[in-house]
DNA sequence: TGCAAAAACTAATACCATTAGTTTATTATA
DNA sequence: TATAATAAACTAATGGTATTAGTTTTTGCA
């Protein structure tokens, strides 16, 4: 079935990952990753449909690693406890992996199915984990929306160096989350 | 002075600017440019130091229209309502100017003095606003980086199509962020 | 053993940014 | 008014990029 055996799609794709997080995402290209991986780089379009869809694995391939580092993160927790767990599991996760994480919520193709439904896994995770504070199902909605965005832009901010003062961003994002959830009990 | 007048930088970042809006930002090349502008690209370097150069341009510029839009938006009010405003200035200049906006949280320099400066700014309006609830210098710094995380994530988000149902998004901004501000008010 | 398919390859094309060196037009000065 | 300096355009050339077309090679299976 397969010639050439020892580079099949997670080789690469892990590979131009690595390029992303040590590199910075506009060294991710096919000249770079055939390189890495001693190959030239017409020949990756038997693995992968271009770049623009190398970037789609790779949007693919962060969405899959985030979730399941949250799904780990929020075992056996609860309610407020589990939203922290889900903020820090999140930022751990955009620190570890910059360039990767940069490229999974930069979809060029959010209409693909399998990004979509690691998307809609992440949203899910978050719609159960507020379950329990007995929302109806658009104030759910709403405050998932502000969840995602927060969590984005704070990660976002951080990464282009936005805040000043580094020393005390944990904090903040402690302390915002509270806030919130304050909010949340009182409405 | 100035031989072959009649092309100035401001000139020169508007019609990049357009370019970013209708056809995203990827398509603001040094090439597409001096073609929308009759000139040859080369002739850009006497304007702008190279596309790196460009995109700080249009970053100081994006950065200049936003301050001043959340300024005029803001005008007369104060509290709660002012916050509204500020959420609405910056959501409605992300949508007139979606390629813009994203090139204008996206500085390839941002220890540029100009960039930095208006970035400071954006910053202080907000911790100006919050001034009436007579919050404690750290908790102030705390709130404005999460309200400019979520704006930014809500933003960005939006503009990739990462929200499912397009009708509501509007009212989950004010939902949010009315449960974050009687967050603040309890704490 | 031979055939088909998959995955590598080379060669070529088109587009892009960038640099170097040249021409031209305008401004300021003598 | 004529001339020199300067700024802004230009052409030409280089190197890097993605991408396509067509070819070779290797592997698995009949």
């Amino acid at each position: 079935m397969s010639p050439r055996i020892g580079l099949d799609l997670p080789t690469i794709v892990e590979a131009a990952a690595e390029i992303a997080d040590t590199s910075g995402i506009e060294e991710v290209t096919l000249a770079s990753l055939a390189q890495k991986l001693g190959i030239r780089s017409p020949s990756l379009y038997n693995h992968v449909n271009g770049l623009k869809g190398l970037r789609l694995q790779l949007a693919i391939y962060g969405l899959k690693l985030l979730t399941e580092s949250i799904n780990d993160a929020i075992n056996g927790k609860s309610g407020d406890e589990a939203i922290h767990a889900i903020a820090a599991a999140y930022m751990a996760f955009a620190r570890a992996h910059p360039g990767l994480y940069e490229l999974t919520l930069r979809a060029p193709d959010a209409d693909d199915v399998e990004y979509a439904a690691y998307a809609q896994a992440l949203v899910n995770i978050m719609v159960e984990t507020l379950r329990v504070y007995g929302l109806d199902y658009d104030l759910t909605i709403h405050i998932v929306r502000g969840f995602r965005s927060y969590l984005h832009g704070f990660a976002s901010i951080e990464q282009k160096g936005g805040f000043g003062m580094p020393q005390a961003v944990d904090e903040s994002l402690k302390q915002v989350l509270n806030t919130y959830l304050i909010g949340l009990h009182h409405s």
